[in-house]
DNA sequence: TCGTCATATGAACAGATCTTCAACTATGAG
DNA sequence: CTCATAGTTGAAGATCTGTTCATATGACGA
């Protein structure tokens, strides 16, 4: 259930990586635009309102995560989500956003620290 | 099931918030520290190797987006997840860093592009 | 081949952010 | 009250990062 009982430090990193990648607002609208069906490089900057340019900037580094991936259709690529993890995390997270009140934990409940 | 149909610009930006702080190495650190059971900011540091100031700005953007919870007992203070679904976002993306071979994605199965 | 559309890449700048150091508050013991 | 411990806070600086602009690559049609 936990998600582990000892997190190595390279671990930590990576998973602030990928973190790190979705906690910038416009490549998350990125991210969010891929959520559907594979889209194309010019519809995200259109839906996003952000410039090709920039929008392939954050493709690259979503790609290297595979946070997405990407597929060449013609002239036109077409990028989705990598896997289902990460459609798992924004879930999550959107749930965690969307429940203020919520602040009493079912888990930890006693307090018995080590040192 | 998707996380929503139309995701607003709003929501996108506090999702972004909650992504950026967990994309710190150092304050994720933090975060995993607390996954067990309440545990006091010393201790925090010690574990993981950072000064008890830093551990403390951490702590306090942590605690203002309710990813964590702080309880004061006596001089010490205890902190620990806010909810659940922090711990799911990171066991989520446990997951996906854990499995580089996994590329197969169930979801978004057929490209149906018009264009 | 040439031209055009779609995407990618590199350099450079502005702005954000992590970290440290010092000083400050709070709680409890003697 | 005084002291020590535990934690917090603010300012300042070095570093990182998002964005833009200009340029380059790849693919298709004429």
């Amino acid at each position: 259930m936990s998600v582990s009982p000892s997190i190595t430090d390279d671990l930590a990193i990576e998973l602030a990586d990928m973190f790190r990648l979705l906690g910038d607002p416009s490549r998350l609208r990125v991210v969010l635009t891929c959520l559907g069906a594979p889209i194309c490089v010019s519809d995200i900057a259109t839906l996003t309102r952000l410039s090709p340019s920039l929008v392939s900037h954050h493709l690259r580094l979503l790609r290297a995560a595979r946070i997405l991936r990407a597929e060449r259709l013609g002239k036109q690529v077409f990028y989705t989500l990598a896997d289902h993890h990460v459609r798992c995390t924004i879930t999550d997270m959107v749930a965690h956003v969307a429940e203020p009140a919520e602040t009493i934990d079912t888990a930890a409940a006693d307090v018995n620290v080590a040192a």
